[in-house]
DNA sequence: ACAGCCATGTAACTTGTTACATGATTTT
DNA sequence: AAAATCATGTAACAAGTTACATGGCTGT
């Protein structure tokens, strides 16, 4: 969806050819994503066969041009106009894995939280270092994306954290209600005031 | 590749079929992602073709059950050893939408924050519901998916409100400089040290 | 009898990745 | 002359979605 929604964005702007509208993408998002042209083309023969973009044919430079249409330029705007939606959260790896390790014998939950948060500080200071050398005017576009593994990146590692503090809570409940039966209930709402105090403020 | 890596670990529990790997699959992810059976399917045979996974026919209640191999086995250990990549981050739709709106004449990026500022705080609230019908102790591991979620909602609004704020910079950066030329080394640093008071600590 | 869940698949399609083929133009 | 970059594509594949076909078994 992203870089259908990416090229008809650009072709809004006027008409362009597939390698230069690659080009204007990767440049806008940093490279951070290294976007395959083959992709591009594919992608653009689609929207034609959609009626979102037009082929012009040769610029006269020998460049297969494309150019916007009425419905397209719609399709961007609705694009804009509503909200990405989260509703089907996107398959986040690192979740699914983590909850599996929680079930599975073979994996040291522990471990796994570990390693990962290793990884993901040291993606950050990568990140870090790519900020140091973008200029606030002409990088204004790619800083948010960079922003936006930052803050992704910070929202991991608090993740895990919590997570950890979890897991001890939930491993301490088990160990306590192995002994009295009836205490599960109580000991729930106890776990229930420590989660709400172990996390940020909800309400803005 | 989280499907995979998913069936997989389930297998290395013991032997199963198709629909109860779906079920358990769900189970602990909590039903967030509504898992497509038809991909199971044909992610086991995929697997069978990897040699990770063998069929070992039906289990007399006409079961087609698969068994992990021991190839399977060093998967899941070598899957739960290292960290789940964000060298290659997933390409972020949000991310590239602001990107793009921002460099366009069709889009108003304030309004795409607000749209999606709303949208996210309503996802929130939706998080916090689930969360209050969970047991802490029976459904662990879905309440670490969901906190998983709870968390990237917040880290996408900071980002946001900091996306906002790095915005209204450029902009009054723009109409500074328009004026004084050699101001834009200044300024820069100038807006690289608002940039970092206001952002969260990197180190920990 | 009919609805609904259990269970196994297949087909068509979209998005995305990697790799390859081909040729023009530009730089070293 | 060789290498790099510009430029357009195609092919094969992985992963995921939606929808459909098929049949057994259970509950009302």
């Amino acid at each position: 969806m992203s870089v259908r929604h990416g090229l008809l964005t650009l072709l809004a702007d006027g008409p362009s050819y597939g390698y230069q509208l690659r080009a204007r993408l990767e440049d806008q998002t940093g490279g951070t994503w290294p976007l395959n042209i083959g992709q591009i083309y594919t992608t653009l023969t689609r929207l034609q066969r959609d009626g979102l973009v037009a082929a012009v044919g040769d610029d006269g430079a020998g460049h297969a041009t494309y150019q916007i249409t009425d419905a397209g330029r719609g399709a961007v705007a609705d694009w804009f106009r509503s909200p990405v939606s989260r509703a089907a959260p996107a398959r986040d790896e690192l979740a699914i894995k983590l909850a599996l390790a929680v079930g599975s014998p073979v994996a040291d939950v522990r471990d796994v939280i570990q390693v990962q948060r290793t990884a993901t500080m040291r993606a950050m200071q990568e990140y870090a270092r790519l900020k140091a050398g973008a200029d606030p005017v002409d990088d204004l576009s790619w800083l948010l994306v960079l922003d936006s593994l930052v803050f992704q990146a910070e929202a991991e590692i608090r993740w895990l954290d919590h997570s950890e503090a979890r897991l001890a809570r939930a491993a301490h409940q088990r160990t306590t209600t192995a002994t009295t039966a009836d205490a599960a209930a109580g000991t729930a709402t106890d776990a229930d005031a420590d989660a709400v105090a172990d996390e940020p403020e909800v309400a803005r």
